[in-house]
DNA sequence: TCTGGGGTCCTAGGACCC
DNA sequence: TCTGGGGTCCTAGGACCC
């Protein structure tokens, strides 16, 4: 009976780190990736640990860090070189195994089940992985070694920064038990707060519930999912394939929407960006979804799916026009716009209809020149004058 | 402190068909 | 004339993660 070996590695504060790693004046000092402190609106992405003592983390407004660490220093993010980087970490863990499943820009599952005989002891081989990746690119990361994939992400977790921890088979409940509440991967604020309501404040009170108690509480997905989670048991979070898949944009403005004419825009602007993002990925879909934050943060959504795929940006632009003010509140101010096409599937034929509708066509091929001609010059803009009035 | 952007998955209700 | 139950698709909202 062959045992199975999961290592969850995770990049040490990856942004913060890769600047800190291309800027050598940033090493040992707070380094904070997002938004400008004077950007309205922005937020941290990640920052280094230096600045993290200062109490900064992930997703806290810019300005708020800026008050906790004045002397830090706050960057943009740099998307293209950190999936340079990310692209050659990954690529050291495929020398590791032919299963590597990539979760994020990151952060890896790499199956190391069977490996023993090329490599020796899994243990040892998270070890001379995570030297490689030192030695190669610079950079630190965080190893998980479990019998399954939930665990190894957990152990991975409380190793941070640059730690390894091992659960051994057999284990994993026991693990799972000895840790706060907080690091149950997948119950979030909400579910806390609820859990807290209901009187379980710690994992041993989950633990100590009946799967039915779980179930009528929480719902069937999410009671199973507790009633698993606490005892290490591979909670399938991970291992099944994505099936659905999506590509959206959104913006948030710095001041609220009013002006329709502006709005509209804005949406134009969105419909661009995923169009061509649609393009870029050989993508299809027929389901447009709108999203508005208004002003006070509340957030509605309204969907439609038509007969045939988004043909082109302004087909989508169209639609999502149409979407926006069927749901829209007149008057609202609107903090933030996005737009999305879903349930995308592969490929970009077309449909039987499509073939004989010679406008369609006709702009669709103008599109796909723009975005070559995007592809072979990425300082090109190419935009509508719309847009260009409007930004400038 | 006033709250980004890009995703995935789940739930519940309604429509519609058999 | 009243009405069961299952399956599937769609929609809106919400939770969560990196």
């Amino acid at each position: 009976m062959q045992r199975n070996f999961f290592l969850h590695v995770d990049l040490d504060a990856f942004f913060a780190s890769v600047e800190q790693l291309d800027n050598p004046e940033y090493r040992n000092k707070p380094v904070i990736v997002g938004g400008f402190p004077g950007d309205r609106r922005s937020v941290v992405s990640t920052c280094s640990y230096e600045a993290r003592r200062y109490g900064v983390h992930s997703a806290m407004p810019t300005v708020k860090a800026k008050k906790l660490c004045p002397n830090g220093i706050f960057l943009r993010g740099r998307m293209k070189r950190y999936h340079e980087i990310s692209y050659q970490v990954m690529s050291i863990f495929k020398d590791f195994s032919p299963d590597v499943q990539q979760m994020s820009v990151d952060e890896a599952f790499i199956d190391l089940t069977g490996t023993e005989k090329l490599f020796g002891p899994p243990e040892e081989t998270a070890l001379k992985l995570k030297e490689r990746v030192r030695t190669e690119t610079g950079l630190t990361v965080s190893a998980g070694l479990a019998a399954n994939r939930y665990v190894a992400k957990i152990a991975s977790g409380i190793s941070k920064p640059d730690g390894f921890f091992q659960v051994k088979e057999g284990e994993e409940e026991d693990f799972m038990l000895s840790l706060p509440l907080d690091k149950l991967w997948g119950a979030g604020t909400k579910t806390r707060q609820r859990l807290n309501s209901f009187g379980f404040f710690t994992m041993k009170d989950i633990h100590r519930a009946s799967i039915s108690t779980l179930t009528t509480l929480f719902g069937s997905h999410a009671g199973n999912f507790l009633y698993n989670a606490v005892r290490g048991k591979d909670v399938e979070t991970f291992s099944n394939e994505a099936k659905s898949h999506s590509i959206s944009a959104e913006q948030t403005f710095p001041f609220d929407l009013t002006d329709t004419y502006i709005i509209e825009t804005e949406l134009l602007e969105l419909s661009y960006d995923v169009f061509f993002r649609l393009l870029k990925e050989n993508c299809n879909g027929k389901t447009v979804q709108v999203k508005i934050r208004y002003e006070d943060f509340i957030t509605v959504t309204v969907s439609g799916t038509y007969p045939r795929n988004v043909s082109t940006s302004d087909d989508l632009f169209e639609k999502a026009c149409g979407l926006f003010r069927k749901k829209y509140e007149a008057g609202r101010g609107i903090r933030l716009l996005g737009l999305a096409v879903q349930n995308l599937s592969r490929g970009m034929e077309d449909s039987q209809g499509e073939l004989f509708d010679f406008g369609e066509e006709k702009k669709k091929a103008v599109e796909k020149a723009v975005y070559s001609m995007q592809k072979k010059d990425k300082s090109l803009h190419v935009r509508k004058a719309r847009n260009l009035i409007n930004k400038n």
